[in-house]
DNA sequence: CGCCGCCGTCGAACCGGTTCGAGCACCTTA
DNA sequence: TAAGGTGCTCGAACCGGTTCGACGGCGGCG
């Protein structure tokens, strides 16, 4: 069932049935309709290929995402979902792509092959060499996240920097003296991953103009690494009274960790850090912590990448997002001196 | 840089450069390293839109989830990571489809204008009328789950029935008499959703047989969900020594609900289910637990989909998985006599 | 009445690949 | 030396849409 025999039946032109269809150009109102009625008969759809290489869209968008392995924090699926969600809202299909261990390979088959107009990027870098790459080709992406030079692109991000600082000020409003930072993967820190960089750098000064005693770790996405890390900020200084943490996927096992060490939270430890909402709400008690609004930054995403399509000259935008730390029940007052 | 670009250059036809490339009749050695040296240098790539187009497959499978929202849960997000890295094993692409509120017109996209060679369907119903559509479409698809009538299809399901009748024999084998059941939201469960069907079936079944007091719950997909559902149990039945969940999202409501009652886990009451392996994990205490083995059901449904599509005339094949329940730390034994 | 302009429609070319049948050159064998 | 292969290459048609230029018929206007 393709144009042509939608056209015989109709009994007109196949250009006159694609101008019926696209409106690009008048047609008679019972021509329409007679063509209109055929369509319905035989549940015509034009072949979304065949568009593609006539009009040179595909109407698919590439989110191109991390490795997979343990990898996944929870974080990602809420992007994942609500990118989905806005590219449909536009009209646009979703094409999955693991910037893996092979990770030239998948961005050949999405750019070199044209299988997409535009691409989101997450899990940005401070250097990241895809968005480099990208940008060299003036292919239109929007990066989830921002890299060190991030003037003149197209990204959503998170003002991780002040988000930390906020956790390690409320802390110290609180009267705690000596936090501890647990961070994401440490081979995420050294490869220059930016929410690990960012984090770490917020946290670090703000400890420092406040006169903090801090100590920072990396911390592997699952509970077991988690207990093991607060197990090891312990060790290192029992007086510690406070965490702030990136991570996620971590969270359970800082908790276990702390619960088996018999410190009670928030009587005498508080826990706090940059986490999506839905998360910091399963966990007892519930997480005090600056939600990251995945869905909002997603659904950002995707409409900067539209609007880049549709106005290819447009001057780059961005949204730089700094949520509100959400006040639960996982920090209380410091000791007293 | 089209095709004709690459034969101008290296001097010869369209047609022996796309033989050279797809390897389908000869090509002398001269004439191949020749043309190979001009693709090298422009970098070129055949566009996927006019190969689709050509020979009638895109070499992309669709994924359809569920709608976004609060409905996403830990499992999905593993299967979609799954699926997609076992597609780009077999040089397959992932377009991901949301079934959501508007769920005709993603399918019409998907199948209607050929986006994709088949597809993989998630969160089946007992009575899915997707699964009839594309069944009597004779469309490529394979089901992760499977509906009432499970026969002559394609599918990679969990033996759900079985695994909440283990859940409840270990409950029973423990000395628990007064059991819970904590279901996926009702609306899930009356529109025939599999897991939280046969999960219910199987958890009624074995509480019968070994002469348990059970009540069931269906509960929402949230931490405040889970707690309220806890209090609801212990209103309805203080008497009540353990649960059953599949609610993987409500998990850490659970949890907290119980801890609020001053119950003690595993001590006081115990609690299991049917969760994926990584949140059992994140939980204190570690929940004992048949773990869902997302990873290989994604896996396993695209090799299955991948077989069919190479060999349209196969027989139907199938995997119904029951994993054994991972002994952890959440359940004891039950009360005195 | 004749000319002009507009509306609606058509045919052909094109997007960038794949594939089929044909043909040429060269080599083998009778 | 002629006949018959064989190995490689080419041109043309095709996949299913979109788009451009052209054209026929009709109404309005001078």
């Amino acid at each position: 069932m393709n144009i042509g025999e939608i056209a015989r039946r109709a009994g007109v032109s196949r250009s006159t049935v694609s101008y019926a269809l696209s409106g690009k150009r008048p047609v008679s109102d019972a021509t329409r309709r007679k063509i209109q009625q055929v369509i319905d008969e035989l549940g015509y759809r034009p072949n979304a290929s065949a568009r593609a290489l006539a009009n040179g869209r595909t109407s698919t968008i590439g989110l191109v995402f991390p490795p997979a392995g343990p990898h996944y924090t929870g974080m990602q699926l809420d992007f994942i979902g609500s990118v989905v969600e806005a590219a449909a809202a536009h009209d646009y299909d979703v094409l999955l792509s693991p910037s893996g261990v092979d990770s030239d390979r998948s961005f050949q088959r999405l750019l070199g092959e044209r299988r997409v107009d535009g691409a989101i990027l997450m899990e940005i870098r401070l250097q990241d060499d895809r968005v480099d790459h990208l940008a060299a080709l003036d292919f239109p992406f929007v990066a989830i996240g921002r890299t060190a030079r991030p003037e003149g692109g197209w990204w959503v991000g998170l003002d991780h920097t002040s988000l930390a600082a906020a956790c390690v000020h409320h802390l110290a409003d609180l009267g705690h003296r000596r936090v501890a930072f647990v961070n994401r993967p440490e081979q995420l820190l050294r490869c220059g991953y930016e929410s690990a960089r960012r984090g770490l750098d917020g946290f670090t000064k703000a400890a420092a103009e406040r006169g903090l005693t801090v100590r920072t770790y990396c911390c592997g996405d699952d509970a077991a690494s988690g207990q093991a890390c607060v197990e090891q900020i312990l060790h290192d200084d029992p007086a510690t009274t406070a965490l702030v943490t990136l991570n996620e996927a971590a969270l359970g096992g800082l908790y276990r960790g702390l619960a088996q060490a018999g410190r009670h939270v928030p009587r005498d430890f508080s826990v706090t850090g940059v986490v999506a909402g839905r998360w910091a709400e399963t966990v007892t008690p519930r997480l005090t912590a600056a939600d990251v609004p995945a869905e909002e930054m997603g659904r950002r995403a995707v409409d900067l990448l539209v609007e880049r399509l549709d106005h290819p000259e447009a001057p780059p935008r961005h949204h730089l997002l700094t949520p509100p730390i959400s006040l639960r029940a996982s920090t209380g007052p410091g000791p007293r001196n």
